[in-house]
DNA sequence: TAGATTAATATGTACTACATATAGCAAATA
DNA sequence: TATTTGCTATATGTAGTACATATTAATCTA
């Protein structure tokens, strides 16, 4: 008899259905030929007879590429490799009520660490379009009087800041979190808040108005502080 | 008539298939009635016969979620809600080879903005054992006579950093993205490098073995100063 | 030759059938 | 009685057939 401990080890067979090691096949013949977006790949029944399984499989199989978007089927042309889009996957489960907490938290820390580290980009593609944008917000922050105000234009600066940065992949990563990290914001507004950031919306701006890349960082880390203390 | 031009702008109809619409109420399904982790949801049967759909269609929009890890499936029992990894569809797509070289310069960048900003992550849980793993690979890249292995050092002490921040999700990310990265290098070593980052990985874990966080940003700057000039 | 018509074809959907694993229960065993 | 073993019902996994639909490509017509 074994004991609990030794069953324990015992971790579940991962079922490998056949729709996975379809799946799995398709990517490798995709990366070994080096198919190239707008190729086209075999059609179902190909796969099917190639690969001994029934379409059904195979259709299973090309429904997860699809939904990644790294294949798109036309009605009789076949199907055709696309770009995949890096952020699908990621887009159709960073859904907050699906996530355990330890992940929103995990990803709360994620985007502290990337608006810390954003200032190199905001430099190097700064235009005067962006930099009115913030003085804008930070304007109408200054007037604002209700606390949902308030919180818009604390939002918009943020965002104001991703779309700065000129990377497409960074600031649709930064949409998707954003809904997560209205959680996190409601969670930590329950501890106390044994300080708050120093380093205003105005200060980061004025320094992103100068020629200063080193000043960026560390005042952020600044505005950020009463997130960062409660790491 | 129209123009070439009038006619680019006008996209293919995203052909909605039954399983798109499947999979999307599915999510609505999960999210509304809040679905804990652990809960089971219905038969395939039951969905297909709710919705009005063949059971194939149901079974494609399930194994999409199955990819992403938000559900498994028992032979008997059925289907049970589990934690979604946030990683695993990334880890399907960011395959070099199939990735658009610049959503891959994009990829770089966001390495080097998390970098940039992961001191504070890194202050708050450095332990003894990660600052003397740090110093040994120190140690072994000053003894290194070829570059593979200074490479090698190279990869070690960036994925240490990662392992030392104590966050799964960033860590997994550093991960995903490493492979990625290799291709970037090589389209750097092209180019003619201007400057050579000033502080070493040296001067780096000097400054984590003591207690000013603020130094570290513009230090990891410094030091990935080469990569930052060909923003 | 230009335009309309038709045939061929690949995907999308539906349905049936059976294999397979297993949860839950009944029977057997100690 | 408690535990194990075996059975049965059931939900998923796979296979196969059939047809709808859209679209390309060939064919026909004026």
């Amino acid at each position: 008899m074994k004991t609990d401990q030794e069953l324990y080890k015992l971790k579940p067979i991962a079922s490998v259905t056949m729709a996975d090691q379809v799946e799995s096949q398709l990517r490798d013949y995709i990366i070994k030929r080096s198919i190239r977006p707008g190729d086209s790949i075999p059609k179902e029944m190909e796969i099917a007879e190639a690969l001994g399984v029934s379409r059904n499989v195979v259709r299973e199989a090309l429904s997860r590429l699809r939904m990644l978007g790294m294949i798109e089927s036309k009605k009789k042309r076949g199907m055709i490799l696309t770009q995949p889009d890096v952020m699908k996957g990621l887009e159709r489960i960073l859904h907050p009520t699906i996530l355990d907490i330890n992940v929103r938290k995990e990803l709360f820390e994620l985007r502290l660490v990337l608006e810390v580290g954003l200032g190199d980009l905001l430099f190097k593609r700064k235009t005067a379009e962006h930099l009115q944008q913030l003085d804008a917000i930070v304007e109408r922050e200054h007037r604002a009087t209700t606390s949902i105000e308030r919180i818009r234009c604390e939002v918009e600066f943020h965002s104001t800041l991703y779309e700065m940065a000129g990377n497409e992949t960074l600031k649709r990563f930064q949409t998707i979190l954003m809904p997560v990290f209205e959680y996190v914001v409601e969670y930590e507004s329950k501890l106390e808040h044994t300080s708050v950031g120093t380093v205003t919306h105005a200060d980061l701006v004025k320094i992103l108005h100068g020629n200063k890349p080193d000043d960026f960082p560390n005042a952020m880390r600044q505005h950020l502080l009463p997130h960062l203390e409660h790491l």
